[in-house]
DNA sequence: TTAATAAAATGACATATATCATACAATATT
DNA sequence: AATATTGTATGATATATGTCATTTTATTAA
């Protein structure tokens, strides 16, 4: 575990929004206001339909962001790891339609709304770069109701095992799939855990995956890719 | 159809986001960058795929916006009606992987990406608005891939009328859902056009619906939301 | 108005996926 | 180390939904 940094100056989270774009003078601001947590694996950061309080950005560690429907199953919409944003949905008092789980030991900044939207006044490119943030989920998101209504099982079980890895291995040297366990993974893919362990079966035995005591490494990610090359996304 | 305003001053789509938060110097501003153009039902207003040159928005009319899957299946993805915003994803020379095709005769206000950043860098206001926009966007965005994932198609129908009528009817008088084939609606709840006949038919039964000469209208609103109510959906 | 075309609704059938039950493996507990 | 507990994998079956064919209704053209 990493030290919990309460300072910006301090903190070393370089994809941090707030860091790259708001101005000295902003940043000590913030850093007056801001209030860091810490969360055990499995612990709520945000609870569904609870009034959106402020921003939550993640310091150190990863989350899903979830919704829940019928019979309480759960649906992974996305995956939110350091530099990420939870929150701030629905200004003025609103609900936060999803939750909030982390899924390692990780550290959250949390500002309050109110302090946000004065940052975002006085600091057009800070409110630029999280319009663009958000812009880009939409799209991520846009893609993903394609995906889930059209795709079959072996289709979304490729899906969501690259959007694993373009979320948490940016740099493409390793593809190992991480903190997900298989529930979490028929979450995000839309599937059932049955489902998803006959499809990984498949994968295994068509080598492009290896599971070695239930941890999935990708080894074939273009065959991979071509799996779900129809519906041309682009990771 | 409405004339043609190709000042902002003369515009009167009064839920514009430009309108509503950018200063007069800079509608001024605008004003001489922005590029009308007018769309018969059935034309592509942005194609998938294509480079992002600004941002669209709808002065009059509506659009589907859509994502095109395996053999060409088409995946409505969102609506919009006039004060909606088209394109803009995917800042710096991407391709908008969405593409939007008018649903009724549409007017539409052109503005390319770099006027738009130095509207956005003077109008702290606009740009939290836009960020607003994208921000509700991207919460119903995952809803719906909640709803696409886990409903069943009845569900499905049901939710789709439901957004239908949220979008287009917002005053909540009527309730008849217009500018839609049974194509149309099917690429929207994501299901196949026979399935939809089916269930609209039993929605008829069940007096949820009237259909004369195709045209749908929803009589018991309240019966229809309760059949999504456990995805406790707030329309 | 009638014929031609397109759109929508219904029916019969095939199939993919969910469900339930059971077996196996891996981690945790005493 | 042995047992309990949880997580994962596989098999058998049921069911919802998609596909294809046909009929009915609506719209357009002659």
């Amino acid at each position: 575990m990493r030290k919990i940094f309460t300072k910006c100056t301090e903190c070393r989270t370089a994809s941090c929004l707030i860091k790259q774009n708001a101005n000295a003078v902003w940043i000590k601001q913030l850093e007056e206001h801001n209030q860091m947590a810490f969360y055990k694996e499995g612990q709520h950061i945000v609870y569904e339909n609870n009034p959106v309080m402020g921003l939550y950005f993640i310091q150190e560690g990863k989350a899903k962001i979830y919704s829940t429907g019928i019979n309480n199953k759960m649906q992974v919409v996305r995956l939110a790891k350091a530099g990420g944003i939870i929150g701030h949905r629905g200004y003025g008092g609103d609900l936060y339609p999803v939750g909030a789980i982390a899924i390692e030991d990780s550290t959250v900044c949390f500002i309050d709304n109110e302090t946000m939207y004065n940052a975002f006044m006085e600091n057009p490119k800070l409110t630029f770069n999280l319009m663009m943030y958000y812009s880009k989920e939409l799209r991520n998101s846009e893609a993903r109701i394609k995906n889930i209504a059209q795709m079959n099982v072996k289709e979304k079980v490729a899906d969501a095992l690259l959007y694993v890895d373009d979320v948490f291995n940016p740099t493409g040297n390793t593809h190992k799939i991480i903190s997900l366990t298989r529930k979490d993974l028929s979450d995000l893919a839309g599937i059932n855990p049955e489902q998803l362990s006959r499809i990984l079966s498949e994968l295994k035995m068509e080598k492009l995956i290896t599971i070695v005591s239930s941890e999935i490494n990708i080894v074939d990610i273009d065959k991979l890719k071509s799996i779900v090359s129809p519906f041309n996304r682009t990771y």
